[in-house]
DNA sequence: ACAAAAGTGTTTTATATACACCCATGT
DNA sequence: ACATGGGTGTATATAAAACACTTTTGT
């Protein structure tokens, strides 16, 4: 989360009280054998040294959307593709410093466009396994949980929501690993590539991935509908 | 939407500016033959005269799920078995008196349990079928028409999802009525039927509407996972 | 008897699932 | 030649879609 806004600085009035208004945000990435979030910790009380999902003060200039991309790219160097608006926390008592009311977004990167392990904005920044993102700050394993919930939705419903975790060209093992992951159990091969090739959702490209094997055909999403 | 917070109270001071913080919501009941949405007249600027959509700021003891509840209990005296937040509208230029941001959520209301034509909160307040609910005030067109997009989804996904619209006891043809009104386009009665009884999202009656004709079943939503 | 809406099955089609072997490359 | 992952097809089961007549009541 961003710093407290409790600095003496020019001071704001209005004629009723106002919740402070953040977002946060579960930026998830593909990491070797499993997903992993981007974890920050805290520097000061509430919580102090407790982990916790990045997330920061609306900004006058910007919209939600706009203040969870911001607070992604400061994180992570990344400019996320899609961010989902998926929830929001709000209980008058979620944060003992006072009210503040939470948004609550998804995003998925490239695990490859991560320039820093940390970024610029909190002291210490780190991805996580979704084993261990746990006992976060304030209520955000709640926040991560019901984040969770609906990427697997997302994507029972369709397989490419997946695609903004991969590099911009990818094999369908990769894919078909990620929605494994995601989904958290195994999907047959030859009906997987039926369904995602048909989808239209992803092109082939003229393009090979050389490994100790067969050359896998390489593939990027579909331009237009959704990507 | 709830009064403007201008007049000269108790100030609130802060360090930081504070966006205000309201929920709108689209809230719909089922009349004769299509969607209604209640929709109320503003008594002040900007857009004075003109139709909103129902909304009021979020107060110091409740959260954004509960302000949305309270909101459309006040419009219309029904307490709504459901809402779902759908979306947020939080652009800086979208409300001229500053900064205020909605979180957006969609109620669906049973007809019959309406008691007041207008609320107490509003000036005005009026039933508009969907045709007619046009050229709302701020980006409230915006939120309708996402609302109902969304709606649309969730049908399509679960007919069941518009069980809150029909009164406790009801027809498969009223039922089935009220999802052609929603995707706006007519389905199969026996491929309705069979498929709503399997769902088990309702239970059949030992009770018969009567009319000028063969008496038709009553259903009742089914207890538990979803109502 | 007639009008009006309720109720009911089967066929066809599309989609989802289950399942096992050969292929192309690097070592 | 062997190991590694890439790539492919068919048969079955399930779900979705198309489709028309009989039943029960009130008038």
């Amino acid at each position: 989360m961003a710093p407290t806004p409790s600095t003496p600085g020019p001071a704001y009035a209005y004629a009723y009280p106002r919740p402070a208004v953040a977002t946060d945000v579960v930026i998830l990435r593909l990491h070797a054998r499993g997903l992993q979030a981007l974890l920050v910790r805290r520097g000061g009380e509430p919580f102090l040294g407790r982990w916790a999902l990045p997330g920061g003060f609306l900004q006058e200039t910007e919209d939600l959307d706009a203040c969870a991309r911001r607070e992604t790219e400061e994180e992570t160097g990344v400019r996320p593709g899609r961010i989902l608006q998926f929830a929001n926390f709000s209980r008058p008592d979620r944060d003992p410093r006072g009210r503040v009311i939470s948004v609550a977004y998804l995003a998925l990167i490239r695990a490859e466009d991560v320039r820093l392990e940390a970024g610029t904005d909190a002291a210490e920044a780190a991805w996580r396994g979704l084993d261990a993102a746990r006992d976060l700050a304030f209520d955000h394993d709640l926040i991560l949980a019901s984040a969770l919930e609906r990427l697997s939705a997302e994507v029972r419903a369709d397989p490419a929501f997946v695609l903004p975790l991969l590099p911009p060209a990818f094999t369908l093992a990769r894919l078909q690993s990620a929605v494994e992951v995601v989904l958290g159990r195994p999907v047959d091969k030859r009906n997987f590539r039926k369904q995602v090739e048909e989808s239209g959702r992803i092109v082939a490209l003229d393009a090979f991935e050389r490994g100790a094997h067969r050359p896998a055909r390489l593939f990027a999403s579909a331009p237009g509908p959704e990507a």
